[in-house]
DNA sequence: CATTCTTCGTAC
DNA sequence: GACGTACGAAGAATGC
């Protein structure tokens, strides 16, 4: 195996940590960031990148060089900050202190010395990799020699190269002979920018081609400036040419990692009071063992390695999953591996890309993906099978995208802790292991990174990928295990067994299926909104008499309630709302909040639909498929995301434009079937209330009904406003709002709401003892219940803090019946999809679920059996003591079916 | 420069 | 302090 030399560019390094971080400074005045931003890149690199040499490589103090062949080199450079000269002399204190052994050559520049040792490493069959972003060291890189850029944590091989700059590492140079480099004062071939030099480059080859060829070259502007600027080509290739060839020696046995010298380290970072450094280095010393693995891994080296697992794996009676996809996204994400364990503390992954040869002591290769699938789909496709793991309807979605079906059950460990405690963070493997098995696991994030510094799964060698998800795949299968005693104990195994268990299937093909979106209709939209946005912003600018972004609640605050000197009417943390309530009050005043309003509603749509729907299509099926998140709403609700499509407009006219902007596939028509008035059915039942349950029965406009009730009127009688005040109270129960609340949605004084409540509990006696009761029963049992027996932990109903106390009290009431209408459309769908898969059923798919609503794409000759069998199991799903209605439509799009 | 927080607004 | 459940865009603040 080949021995890894680590070579940092310490100038380069150190110039970008000093204008990475803010001007930190010890007490006595001396700035600190660099030192601090260098010498933790410097930990990171060697604890991650683990080499077996390291050599930190400085500038020489007179570097002269290229100064002599070019008297304008780097001329363009500001000086050297006072700030970050002070630390080159600390830099160089901590480095020597921690042993490290350093380079540089009188005369020349750190890339040289770089250069030239990477020549002797690559000789001795030494692997070489460079700390730096100096783009010239590109020209170095090969299969055995990659860069890494620390801040972004990337890894920068040949491939990366390609990637960047169009041409290999070996056409670098003659590349950046034509492009130049402003930094360094480079002239290059002026007019000729990276496109440009790596079209011709691809053309002829070289640079030295390209001018022997410049009258021939197609481009006019192009062939022009090559005429004129051959000669500061050549000397631009000479400047940023590297030289491999200086009188120095790479000493491996020097370059060895070195113990450092804890005392001086010790002393330098007290002196700088660089504190995260000192207390890392008492870790340091004693380096933390890697957490016991008491789970075995190993990769599947090919594919008879693979075929033997399925065969043993068939006799399993549960067997563990974990998916590796990069990016995450179920439909999008490459599938780079799967990791499976039966019984027995072992997992095994199977890679299907492989990783760029790096890190890897062992570089692994790949299985060929259709083959791997087809030697798993007899396993993955058994019926009866048990699956259990993380996420699982993410791998079902990229499997079934694959054309493999993963059949059976997916017990799915964060499904099985979502009915357990909503509450709770049900989203890690590493959280559950520890409160349901009491076993620490590494968690995803730590172990690769997140954000912009983690680590892409496929440029993660095999090895490490097996050790960490293989053990994810075995320990899901202890948990679920776990979880399905803790289920069975709670009471919630019909729950988590007959609903959510089954569900998690529904909503696989539900996200495979995904929904198509008209897109010439939003572009149009699009530029509509665009043209009335700036017609809006031009006179906003006008009354404010200045432009600035509207869409700044700082900059508004300040044009509204300085510059216009408004009325503040409430605060946020931070300074004065300048929300919609507000501005209705202000434009009472001034036109501008009208405005204003008019601006940000355009603005919100167009952003948050207009443009980003199209963002989402996907590139081979056409169609959006969003994610429906089972595990994140404490209430029992679904959640969807990227893009969510629960929040649609459908309000104002043009939201309505926007919904209408969904529609079926070629030949197909939408239905979409919601139930009406379900929560408010829920509430009628649940408390039995006559009245309520006779006005439910009546089949009429509940809200005029109870309102004719509430006013003591015939129905006919009531008025549009009476209506809307019923409605509002209506509301207010499902939400446990107070007179103040109801008050504040109608725009009337509280007294007068509180009438209107107390008329409305006059008349309605058993919702308000159902609201009491629902209080009560979870303050007992420490949980609010749903009919279907879902629970909601909520401890704060036993809080001395009234306003967590009354909020909890709000949620016990809210829960019960969001979570009960949430119980009632998840059974529907569990029953219709098993419909839709029966012989001979419609020939539909079911594609979207709106918490009360469910969208369907369906061939127009089917269109009628689909809606009487949606409608049958809709209404049939639960017998309550009031009628549970459906709304049906049909039509061309989404606004036209609902 | 990247991540997190804040404010606002869309749905049911 | 006051109306429940979500997701997300954009700007502001913060942190490495």
């Amino acid at each position: 195996m080949a021995q890894r030399l680590l070579l940092i560019d310490a100038s380069s390094s150190i110039f970008r940590a000093f204008y990475a971080l803010p001007a930190l400074r010890n007490a006595a005045g001396v700035p600190t960031n660099a030192t601090l931003g260098f010498l933790t890149m410097l930990q990171k690199v060697l604890r991650e990148a683990n080499p077996d040499g390291v050599v930190v490589v400085w500038d020489a103090p007179g570097r002269k060089r290229r100064k002599e062949l070019y008297a304008e080199y780097k001329a363009t450079r500001d000086a050297t900050p006072e700030d970050l000269r002070a630390q080159f002399e600390w830099i160089r204190r901590a480095v020597d202190a921690y042993g490290l052994a350093t380079m540089e050559y009188e005369g020349e520049e750190a890339d040289d010395v770089i250069a030239t040792l990477t020549r002797q490493a690559v000789e001795a069959g030494i692997d070489v990799e460079i700390v730096s972003t100096d783009k010239d060291l590109m020209q170095l890189v090969s299969d055995r020699v990659t860069l890494l850029d620390t801040m972004k944590d990337r890894r920068i091989g040949p491939e990366q190269v390609v990637e960047r700059f169009g041409v290999p590492p070996e056409q670098i140079l003659d590349l950046r002979a034509i492009v130049g480099d402003s930094s360094d004062n480079i002239p290059g071939v002026k007019g000729i920018g990276e496109k440009g030099a790596a079209n011709l480059m691809h053309e002829y080859g070289s640079l030295d081609a390209i001018l022997d060829s410049a009258d021939q070259v197609k481009a006019k502007r192009a062939r022009e400036a090559l005429q004129t600027y051959a000669d500061d080509a050549r000397l631009s290739r000479e400047l940023s040419r590297l030289r491999e060839d200086l009188p120095i020696e790479l000493d491996s046995e020097r370059a060895r990692i070195p113990e450092p010298d804890t005392a001086a380290l010790t002393a330098i970072f007290r002196e700088l009071e660089l504190k995260r450094l000192l207390d890392g280095l008492g870790a340091a010393a004693t380096p933390a063992a890697p957490p016991p693995a008491d789970v075995e891994t190993a990769v599947v080296p090919d594919r008879a390695a693979l075929e033997a697992r399925v065969a043993l794996l068939a006799s399993e009676p549960r067997i563990g999953l974990a998916v590796v996809l990069e990016p995450e996204e179920p439909m999008r994400g490459k599938l780079v591996g799967i990791a499976l364990a039966g019984s027995g503390a072992r997992g095994d992954f199977v890679p299907l890309v492989s990783a760029e040869p790096s890190l890897a002591p062992e570089p692994t290769t790949a299985l060929d993906e259709a083959e791997a699938l087809e030697t798993l789909r007899p396993l993955l496709e058994r019926d009866g099978a048990v699956w259990t793991g993380i996420g699982l309807k993410r791998l079902a979605v990229a499997l079934a995208h694959r054309g493999v079906e993963l059949r059976g059950e997916l017990r799915d460990v964060s499904v099985q802790a979502y009915v357990l405690d909503p509450s709770q963070q049900v989203q890690r493997l590493e959280a559950l292991a520890r409160s349901y098995l009491g076993r620490e696991i590494a968690a995803t994030e730590d172990v690769f990174g997140k954000g912009a510094k983690r680590r892409a799964f496929d440029s993660v060698d095999a090895v490490e990928l097996a050790s960490h998800f293989g053990a994810q795949a075995a320990v899901a299968l202890d948990l679920s295990a776990e979880l399905d005693r803790g289920l069975a104990e709670s009471g919630q195994t019909a729950l988590f067994d007959g609903l959510e268990l089954p569900l998690v299937q529904v909503l696989a093909r539900m996200e495979l299926a995904g929904v198509r979106i008209d897109e010439p209709h939003l572009a149009r939209l699009g530029s509509e909104i665009e043209s009335d946005l700036l017609r809006i912003e031009r006179r906003i600018y006008e009354l404010a008499g200045e432009p600035f972004k509207i869409n700044s609640p700082k900059q508004l605050q300040r044009i509204l309630f300085e510059k216009l000197a408004l009325p503040p009417a409430k605060k946020t943390k931070t300074g004065f709302s300048t929300d919609e309530s507000v501005l209705e009050e202000l434009a009472l005043e001034h036109e501008i909040p009208a405005e204003i309003l008019a601006w940000r509603r355009l603005a919100k749509l167009k952003s948050t639909y207009v443009d980003a729907l199209p963002t989402f299509v996907h590139p081979e099926t056409g169609r959006i498929h969003c994610q429906f998140n089972q595990t994140v709403a404490a209430t029992g609700r679904l959640a969807a995301s990227n893009p969510n499509l629960q929040n649609i407009p459908i309000r104002t006219p043009l939201g309505q434009r926007i919904r209408a902007a969904f529609v079926p596939a070629e030949g197909r028509v939408l239905v979409s079937a919601d139930y009406s008035q379900i929560e408010l059915r829920i509430l009628a039942h649940l408390c039995g209330d006559e009245a309520l349950i006779e006005a439910f029965l009546s089949g009429e406009d509940i809200h005029v009904q109870t309102a004719a009730r509430v006013f003591d009127i015939e129905p006919e009688a009531v008025s549009d406003e009476q209506r809307s005040q019923i409605k509002a109270i209506n509301f207010g129960i499902l939400y446990g709002s107070s007179a103040f609340g109801i008050a504040r949605t109608l725009g009337i004084g509280q007294a007068d709401a509180q009438k209107h409540i107390d008329a409305y509990f006059e008349r309605y006696p058993r919702v308000r003892a159902l609201v009491q009761q629902s209080i009560e029963n979870a303050r007992e049992k420490g949980y609010a219940e749903t009919l279907w027996g879902r629970r909601r932990y909520l401890p704060d109903l036993q809080s001395r803090n009234r306003v967590l106390r009354q909020a909890a009290e709000r949620m016990a009431n809210n829960s019960v019946i969001q979570g009960t209408a949430a119980d009632l459309i998840k059974r529907a769908m569990v029953e219709i999809d098993a419909d839709l898969r029966a012989p001979g059923a419609p020939r539909a798919r079911m594609i979207l679920q709106v918490h009360d609503e469910l969208v369907f794409e369906v061939v127009p000759e089917d269109a009628r059996a689909l809606r009487e069998r949606v409608a049958e199991r809709m209404q049939g799903v639960a017998e309550l003591c009031v009628p549970l209605e459906v709304h049906m439509g049909e039509g061309r799009n989404w606004l036209e079916a609902h």
